[in-house]
DNA sequence: GAATGTCGTT
DNA sequence: AATGCACGACATTC
């Protein structure tokens, strides 16, 4: 088991390194997604897609990634004879509505086949689970891994060398670097979420449950199922009871024997990453029967054990949710590192090494039942941690390993379980293994400084399958800090990113209950009291100060302060403004790109300090340069009004100077004009012989021209049907040349096919039939029977039904 | 003295 | 070119 687990994350942990040094960006997020199991790979790709999908419109088959979306339903596809093949290709999806192919009957066989690349579908048919739709919800629960050996992810590990540590510090980080980043992140949310997930499905195994059950007295679950005809107060009371003598118990009868997730860190450089191991004791990737197992032996990481707790909760009756605290690597490249790798303060001695391969074969060969597979090594991966070091509690009536395990971790669980309080329609949060608390949500959130354990995402699992984000009921300053280490604040998208991936846990619909918690947890949010510190006052979602404003962004004029903040303790005091006071302010252009216009006389908000001279000139004629840079002047939303372009007139549309309509917003389509958003409306309009505008929608920058992007043209309101038909018109002959062309393409290739084949069979005809038994079928009769018998004959062969005359050929085939 | 926050440097 | 960013050094609080 062990031996599995060390070179999974091994060869994870060589692969990133290894392309990490091609210093490549895309091999390197390749190599790192390579690791990653296809379908966790896909579910990034799926959850990322902007398309706002409406469920009807999904696909019932995910999509593969190297699969192109357009290869609808099989279309007999023409003989690959070698024509201007690429010319049928390219249209191939847009053809749809050529029916005419369908009509076709394929050829079974093909002169000369062209290559097909096959190969790149089989890869990966192996996947189990591609039917999957993650976007779906509810979840297809059971289309889940139901294992976690598909996983080479080591959660607890590293997975990636931090760059900035690398490569020059003292510049900030590139914007791909900051992606890649990114990425890593949500694979990790996702892997993780998986994890929890298919955990939480386990807990409701009856297997699992039917082992756990004994371990309940009958008062015990009287406890904990309270008769209605007590108060609230006495239902809540009786159940928190019973939980703690369930936690009392479970406590004394499960064993950590191993170690659970932990927060994923960086690694400095390679060689940390490359030097890496897992922990002897970390707990090994599971399945569904290793968890049954763990609910017989009642040993296992502590996160087993609060999964195991939650099932137990369940068995007897218990509304409870599997908690997880998702660590993923941080997009930040700031907090603890992972650090040198254990005991060897630079490389490992010959002899460590052959200590650890001896080690590792121990492992290989003796059965993990037969107690710790491995001694403990003096020099402990974690031996630096500053921890106290947990003893396990001794069970009593199971015979303790030899050596007592010390397993030092976090004090914070990474897993718990939440009990709905039905008197108080409240779910609260119990966690008998680490913390030994009950209805105490504050006691779970671990310090900024602890290493091994973050809270940024808190995910709840209940026993439907479903998954509720409640990070805000554990953290104490979720506006403050946390939401800076969740992917809301990395992206402007993430936000949307992350409803998406949750989305796929959702029950659909919004119970009682759910609003209720939906309530609690947006109250808790508003509640967070105001930073007392002025770094959380950066990109706080309620207030913010003056000196975090960007560039280009200004307070209303009334902008009244809600307190003040003083750096430090000297620090001048500073005012706090509300976040929703600020506002951003354009120039002038970047307005009128928007269909605004500054009002005349309006007095710039702020001027934005442009270019200022290159270097400071060894003159002392600075102060002219800078009178003369004082740049751009900006304005607020309200010192503009919306943009009109003077009314159409008679038919006649206003034109700007190069004869075209900016129209970079709908709202700029003048009055009495119409909007063609279709490259032929100008032609159209031309061919009519009424007025027309093409519209300038936008530019293109490339380096540092922008060419002016023309989309469409705008006519007059009355035209616009006109227009429109003429387009219509247009297309349809287009389609209709288009259809023409493809036909007498698809002729030409039968025709091709049709004259090899008689050229052959002219050839073979004289040749005996036994000689080359692979043509007999064609070749040997006489003339006479010739047609009927090809027909019949067996289809596999290359010719099989096939001959036809000319006439048959043409009648056949023309279609129309 | 650990934990947290600010400041100056590049 | 300079602004923003990250990081180490230093300061303050409990």
């Amino acid at each position: 088991m062990a031996g599995r687990k060390r070179t999974a994350s091994g060869s994870h942990a060589t692969n990133v390194a290894a392309s990490r040094t091609s210093r490549s960006r895309s091999t390197r997020s390749g190599a790192m997604r390579s690791n990653v199991p296809d379908i966790y790979r896909e579910m990034l790709i799926e959850a990322d897609t902007q398309s706002s999908v409406t469920p009807s419109e999904r696909p019932l088959k995910r999509r593969r990634p190297g699969q192109h979306n357009h290869q609808s339903p099989k279309r007999p596809d023409p003989p690959q004879v070698i024509l201007k093949s690429d010319d049928v290709d390219d249209e191939d999806d847009e053809a749809d509505e050529d029916v005419q192919f369908e009509d076709v009957p394929p050829p079974t066989a093909t002169i000369q086949t062209v290559e097909r690349d096959s190969d790149e579908e089989e890869e990966d048919d192996e996947m189990q689970f591609e039917d999957f739709d993650f976007s779906l919800p509810p979840p297809d629960l059971d289309s889940i891994p139901d294992g976690d050996k598909d996983l080479e992810l080591d959660f607890s590990a590293r997975t990636t060398v931090n760059i900035q540590k690398t490569a020059d510090r003292r510049k900030p980080i590139t914007r791909a670097e900051k992606d890649h980043r990114i990425e890593i992140h949500r694979m990790h949310l996702l892997c993780l979420l998986y994890h929890a997930a298919r955990r939480n499905r386990w807990c409701n195994d009856s297997a699992v449950q039917e082992r756990l059950r004994p371990l309940l007295t009958n008062k015990m679950i009287k406890y904990l199922n309270p008769s209605t005809s007590l108060t609230q107060f006495g239902q809540a009371q009786s159940l928190k009871e019973g939980l703690q003598h369930v936690g009392t118990l479970y406590k004394t009868r499960f064993q950590i024997t191993e170690r659970g997730i932990r927060r994923a860190l960086w690694a400095d450089n390679e060689e940390h990453l490359q030097n890496y191991q897992l922990p002897d004791d970390a707990e090994s990737p599971m399945d569904k029967e290793d968890f049954r197992e763990a609910a017989k032996s009642l040993r296992g990481s502590r996160d087993v054990g609060a999964q195991l707790y939650c099932a137990l909760l369940r068995s007897a009756g218990v509304e409870a949710r599997l908690v997880c605290s998702l660590q993923p690597l941080a997009f930040t490249s700031g907090g603890p590192a992972l650090g040198k790798p254990p005991k060897a303060k630079g490389k490992l001695s010959i002899e460590e090494q052959y200590a650890r391969m001896t080690k590792y074969n121990n492992t290989f060969e003796s059965p993990v039942a037969s107690g710790p597979p491995i001694a403990k090594r003096l020099g402990h991966p974690n031996a630096m941690a500053y921890y106290p070091p947990r003893i396990t509690p001794a069970s009593s009536s199971r015979k303790p390993p030899p050596v007592p395990k010390k397993i030092r971790e976090s004090a914070y669980p990474i897993y718990w379980v939440e009990i709905l309080d039905e008197g108080h329609q409240k779910w609260q949060p119990a966690d008998p293994l680490v913390t030994d608390s009950f209805w105490k949500p504050q006691k779970l959130e671990p310090p900024a400084s602890d290493r091994e354990n973050c809270m940024a995402y808190v995910i709840a699992f209940e026993s439907d399958g479903t998954a509720k984000d409640v990070t805000r009921r554990y953290v104490k300053a979720y506006n403050a800090k946390t939401r800076k280490m969740r992917i809301e604040s990395a992206q402007a998208t993430g936000d949307k990113w992350w409803r998406k991936v949750l989305q796929a846990f959702s029950r659909g619909i919004t119970t009682d209950l759910d609003q209720i918690e939906n309530n609690e947890l947006t109250e808790l949010e508003l509640r967070e009291p105001m930073p007392r510190n002025v770094a959380d006052f950066k990109d706080h979602p309620i207030y913010a100060l003056e000196r975090h404003l960007r560039r280009n962004e200004v307070l209303v004029p009334g902008a009244s302060a809600s307190g003040t903040v003083g750096a430090g303790s000297k620090g001048p005091l500073e005012k706090i403004y509300r976040r929703r006071d600020v506002r951003i302010a354009r120039s002038k252009e970047k307005w009128y790109r928007m269909g605004r216009e500054v009002l005349p006389n309006e007095i710039p908000v702020k001027f934005l300090p442009k270019r200022v001279k290159p270097k400071a000139d060894l003159f002392g004629d600075e102060e002219d340069d800078d009178c003369g840079t004082v740049g751009t002047p900006i304005y607020t939303h309200d010192q503009t009004i919306l943009f009109k372009h003077p009314p159409v007139i008679n038919g006649r549309v206003p034109k700007n100077r190069f004869r075209n309509l900016d129209l970079y917003v709908p709202s700029m389509v003048p009055e009495g004009g119409a909007y063609v958003p279709d490259e032929l409306a100008a032609r159209a309009a031309f061919i009519l012989g009424v007025d027309y505008a093409p519209a300038l929608t936008g530019f293109l920058f490339k380096g540092k021209h922008g060419t002016a992007v023309l989309h469409g043209a705008v006519v007059a309101a009355e035209n616009e049907e006109a227009v429109c038909a003429v387009i219509d018109g247009l297309k349809e002959q287009v389609a209709e040349f288009e259809k023409a062309q493809r036909t007498r393409e698809v002729l030409k290739a039968w025709r091709l096919f049709l004259m090899s084949l008689r050229v052959r069979q002219r050839i073979w005809a004289d040749v005996d039939s036994d000689e080359e038994g692979n043509h007999e079928d064609v070749v040997e009769s006489g003339d006479g029977d010739d047609h009927a018998k090809a027909l019949r004959s067996d289809a596999s062969d290359e010719a099989g039904g096939f001959i036809v005359d000319d006439e048959d050929m043409a009648g056949g085939f023309m279609v129309d």
